[in-house]
DNA sequence: ACCGGTGAGTAGGAAATCCAAACTCACCAT
DNA sequence: ATGGTGAGTTTGGATTTCCTACTCACCGGT
């Protein structure tokens, strides 16, 4: 799992080495949405019960996910997000975004999130700084490290 | 790849079918960020060069790579991201904002995204109705399909 | 006490993936 | 002719994943 070559530094990299393996996303999604109980994880994501007990391991470890107790005398956990793990629900709601519009063009979107707005949620990425939404154009890269060469719009 | 179980249906994971193997998203940040072409996604990525040809099959096939020749008598190909893989820019902005916050606190960010209006990008994911910035508690999640069971906050 | 059921994992070997380095093929430069 | 580059493919071995079955602890009914 460590660097093969020597990819260059970035916290997206680094991120996705915590939440990137196969399942660990939909691990958060279960959990944020209440499902935290090992048996309900693994009906509701398919998943082996060794990955996903390797899985839970690793997210308890990196701190997004906390093992709560709710039953004494048979021990019984429950996985809850930590405020990181919270952190990570717009990567979530972007990507489910995403796959309703590019992979189910159609409108069979098996859930719909509501806002407390009381509107279905669309998720939009806005700059905190101006409040308008982000799109690809406005962007430029300042890397900050040597290493990162990047062709496009860069600043000097 | 198919299912193993009976996994939910879930645009999330949809999505993670297309984008979620190990470098594809790595590969997309390298595109957006103008390095197209083969070998410097090897020696930006570290990645095996098999497994690099494998994603970059997979990605122009799910439309969200495009290949596109750059010179013609040596065959030379550079590949540039699709509108919809542009619209996955959000996600990777979000992760490396996340990963900034969350595994180098302190100032050493590796790279940062400069907006158009002039300040540092730091993306905050809103509701396109309402404008608010999403946080948890206000989302409700409403199951369109029967086999999601929600236990928190569920609209009926 | 016994039987079946549940919740949370562990064990084991087959199957799929990943990795690094070497190789190909087509072209250009010296 | 030799060397170099870009874009991959091949090869063979090291890792991971997958899946089924098993364990261990407990509970509820009879």
């Amino acid at each position: 799992m460590a660097a093969p070559k020597d990819p260059r530094p970035c916290s997206i990299a680094d991120t996705l080495a915590l939440v990137g393996e196969k399942y660990s996303l939909l691990v958060l999604r279960e959990v944020c949405l209440g499902n935290g109980r090992f048996d309900q994880l693994v009906r509701n994501i398919g998943a082996p019960r060794d990955v996903l007990a390797t899985r839970l391991r690793r997210l308890v470890e990196a701190d997004i996910l906390t093992k709560r107790l709710y039953s004494e005398r048979p021990q019984r956990f429950e996985y809850r997000p930590t405020p990181a793990g919270l952190e990570l629900e717009p990567v979530l709601l972007t990507l489910m975004a995403w796959g309703d519009r590019h992979i189910r063009q159609d409108d069979d979107r098996p859930m719909v999130v509501e806002h407390s707005c009381h509107h279905e949620l669309i998720p939009v990425v806005t700059c905190a700084a101006c409040g308008e939404a982000v799109s690809h154009e406005d962007l430029t890269a300042r890397p900050q490290s040597p290493g990162w060469t990047v062709t496009g719009r860069t600043a000097a």
